[in-house]
DNA sequence: AATTAATCGAGACGGTACGTCGGGTCTTATG
DNA sequence: CATAAGACCCGACGTACCGTCTCGATTAATT
């Protein structure tokens, strides 16, 4: 994913890009994209704001999609999820770490960005898989641990639960979002225990 | 939602408005979106798409947002929820209802807008609350014939239960999207199915 | 030439075309020019001193040459010729003529485009056979009318002291320019009076 | 003239410059010049075409004027007019010389860039004056000459005889330009000697 | 031989202007 | 009056070129 303009192979001549810049872009992109939305996210901002000529964007990606893209990329939120010891704090951690990835500028940009890109050619589309496979990966890992570990009879049912956890969290990001609102770390340990008790609930049974 | 232009008072004096045209405006403005997303959702391209001037459609709304806005809201689902005499099948049909919208061109678009206009100031963001209230509602009507059908206990977990069984049903649609792909009526049924009993288990334990 | 855009069929129907715009852009684009030569002229600055957007030039015109090309037609000499009576004075009035024409901006900016044009494919090309033409067209007029008169013989070296009139008094005006001097009424009547008598030499013998 | 650059005092030390790139400049930039005019006329592509880096250019130049004119001052005619004798043949001489060079690439940029440059600040126009100047003297020495032998009468005549001389001559290049048209060896003195026993005319009454 | 100093090619850099395109407004002639 | 047509001003798009800069790699003259 954040490969994507470092798959253009570069010769080791010439004088070499200027490291920070893509750093700062990143920032930049993220910045204009949560504060001005897609209308009002103009690449001559991203450039000034970055410190940077319009052409250095331009040599690293092609359009503004591919920045906003990789930018968000970057910023996706880390799939190592620490075995807690229990299928249910295991969950809790995973909702909580999506909490946190939505809820900031680069995973609200990133869910933009998918819907965007869903059922439209090529360029984008691969991007919203590689973001969901993610997710989901971390939640077949969590879900193979408590099998392992006994927690949970063997399971076909993984998707579905993940799609309610999943889901649901981004439904209240929707609806915090529409109503300006944050959340602190407390009330994102409540909403992450309620959503894995109630999604346990069916595993249980 | 639907009376936002109409709102604009209008004497009955001069050439009356063209009355075909507002439809074929909704519905090229939805296929545009759909089509090409809000970034090459261009006001010329609908209006050459509806075969109609510029000027009659600021005529009837004041931009961009406010046309697509009417469109989405004027193919918005069908409120009135069947009471099919069970808790189980009534949400069922729920499910299969979004799954529909959801699945059709104005959903889909509803959908962006909504995730468009979350965070951002005023304009759109009313109707972002106006679409999830509207679901909301349904899911409560459901509920409380549950309860007094005797079908549930009272349960404060009602929007709970709602977030997951739409939010899931998003992340499913949203993968199909993905995938270009469609459901038929029976695949419908099924994941209907298969999504309220998954969310019935909590209410039943 | 004038045409050159007019020639472009347009419909009755739609706004008409700002009628003082043409006007104001040529002014301005001949103005800057003349003030800041080919590189330097930009069509930014250019809409922006006649008070008119970019895209307005644009409609009109393909590009600067052909913006240039136009303002610099518009603004050719007037070719018609007064008899004066004698060939001497008739001479004498033609070289005033070139003179004020090329020590003025849109004659100087003629100038410039012919050579640019000189050699290059086709657009500016004709352009420039046009206005050398047009000003060979005053010289022969000029030439008929004194054999008529009995005044000269007939001559087939009219080319010859036309190309001698013509080219002294490019020589000229280049040198002024490029001491950045003008010249003054009486000036140029002096120095089309030593002009027409040199060329006129030859004829007498 | 050509010492714009060699003025930038070198000490011995290090890499010598490459003696080729130079030359292989020179004639890049009047190409380069000649085939697409001064806009288009870009020192990436002068680089690409001399096979050089874009470096070795700014080293030896201040920027693209300087190169251009470095380039077109480089390739001027040859200012010794041989004493033929008399002159008619030496003004015959002069005028085939002139034709040589402005028919030639280095002559034709010479002329567009003295045009560009006239009535420009400072940095062309001394060079402007410089190549007006250059001919203008060799016209001053075959006078002196003619005078010194008897062959014409002392004559203040000399600017307004070579202006006509030079002018014309100008004039039939750039018809010849216009036209896509070359001159062989012999149709050039013919010219040379039409239009020297034009200007003679004057002289011999 | 090792060091120093300059040139070379390549190519990224911050800018600026290009010509295009779309938004939303305005102005006409035609219903 | 509403309409279609389309010109208007504005400003962002992505491209191209300027003149600068920074590399690694040469290449001599000086230590």
């Amino acid at each position: 994913m954040s490969e994507t303009h470092a798959a253009i192979p570069r010769s080791r001549r010439g004088r070499p890009r200027n490291p920070g810049a893509e750093d700062r872009l990143f920032n930049a992109a993220l910045e204009e994209y949560g504060e001005h939305g897609w209308a009002g996210f103009t690449m001559d901002a991203v450039a000034r704001r970055a410190g940077v000529g319009k052409s250095t964007i331009y040599l690293r990606w092609r359009d503004k999609d591919d920045l906003l893209s990789d930018a968000v990329a970057e910023r996706r939120p880390n799939e190592e999820i620490a075995d807690t010891g229990s299928l249910r704090s295991d969950l809790e951690l995973l909702a909580e770490n999506f909490f946190h990835f939505y809820l900031d500028a680069a995973g609200w940009a990133t869910l933009r960005i998918v819907i965007d890109a869903a059922g439209s050619p090529e360029p984008l589309g691969r991007f919203a898989d590689a973001v969901t496979d993610l997710h989901r990966e971390a939640m077949k890992i969590v879900g193979e641990r408590a099998v392992a570990r006994g927690d949970a009879p063997a399971t076909d049912e993984l998707d579905q639960l993940w799609s309610c956890l999943y889901g649901s969290l981004l439904i209240q990001v929707l609806e915090l979002r529409t109503r300006h609102r944050g959340l602190d770390e407390e009330q994102i340990a409540d909403r992450a225990r309620v959503l894995a008790d109630f999604v346990l609930t069916r595993v249980r049974a």
